[in-house]
DNA sequence: GTCTATAACGTGATAGAC
DNA sequence: GTCTATCACGTTATAGAC
């Protein structure tokens, strides 16, 4: 809403913090590392930090959230029609398997955020409420379109889904030589009558 | 292997450790519970746990055992035929529904432990790699007495089985109207040319 | 407004008395 | 086998200089 890109978010300060943030989270996960080591490689001391973010958490939510800003990426999959709606999170997972430090944080972070005292609770009942919604927009599309085979129920194939790209994760987490994209694209061609080119 | 069942396992305070520590486990997850937690509700002291236990991730090992050899529960399916293997698998599901510290446990672990530096790292890549090949088995003595629907892949079908029962455990911490035993039962029916009977 | 210095606490772990 | 005492470290948070 302000002119310039910079004042709508934040001071400089604040954005090389969130980069470095960011950076550490994705390679070495959000409970190992320290708001030391954060503001020690953004090039200042960690109270000074905590000036700009009042507490580790409040550090993660701002990343998170200019994340979702940024990239778009997480639920904003809304005016896609449902084939490319089912492409995009093939694509997605395909893009995952290429950054195993944001896997692995989004793996942290889903469970630890499950506790309901946890500071991203919210954020990611939303997060979760908000693509099951898309998603189950996008097959019901795709049943009157009778582009679903008949026997697919769009509730239960959303959470089906949702639940494949997470579980599909921790196996690859554990195992990187599991065909991630493989699985999903497989279960996803057999929601459908015509499969997904190119996948 | 020795005469009485007790000196096999450890001592009684061993035992008493052990209890508690997956009661504090379970209740409030592995991270956040100290090791003077769990001292200090078996009555000692936390170094005198540690003499038992030498660190937090020795006791972390040593319950997860204890809790493969006294319930025999995560891979020890062997010997089921595949429908049974696939039954005990909603079964489980169901179990796991009424008891929400454990699942809150075993999905911090399982993703805590993908770091291949993580002291339950090798147990939990044994854990899955074993319950993959039962499943496998279970799947393909199915398919071969044509119980199973022709496109279905056994080795596909049992990433797929092990992801949604991770993936919807998720969804049913952050909102616990989550259907899990629904959802993992209509995809297990969606794989036989029989349905399960019984849910 | 921004940051340095420091406080106050909890953690896992160890040394050595009993 | 269990204890007291202590260590070194990481954590969030505050007081006050610039």
């Amino acid at each position: 809403m302000a002119i310039d890109g910079r004042s709508a978010r934040g001071s400089a300060t604040k954005e090389l913090i969130l980069d470095t943030a960011m950076d550490l989270f994705k390679s070495s996960g959000f409970r190992a590392t320290s708001v030391r080591d954060i503001a020690a490689r953004s090039g200042i001391t960690h109270p000074g930090l905590l000036y700009h973010f009042p507490t580790k958490e409040a550090l993660l939510m701002a990343v998170l959230q200019r994340r979702d800003d940024v990239e778009g990426e997480p639920v904003d999959f809304h005016g896609l029609d449902g084939r490319a709606l089912l492409g995009h999170l093939v694509a997605g997972a395909a893009k995952n398997a290429t950054e195993r430090g944001i896997v692995e944080l989004f793996a942290n972070l889903s469970v630890e955020a499950a506790a309901p005292d946890h500071p991203a609770h919210e954020y990611f009942v939303g997060r979760y409420t908000s693509l099951r919604a898309t998603l189950v927009e996008g097959l019901e599309e795709l049943a009157s379109a009778h582009a679903l085979r008949p026997d697919v129920l769009p509730a239960i194939a959303a959470a089906h889904l949702i639940a494949l790209m997470d579980g599909l994760q921790i196996q690859w987490l554990l195992d990187p030589a599991t065909d991630m994209v493989g699985a999903l694209s497989f279960y996803v061609n057999s929601l459908l009558t015509e499969p997904l080119e190119g996948i």
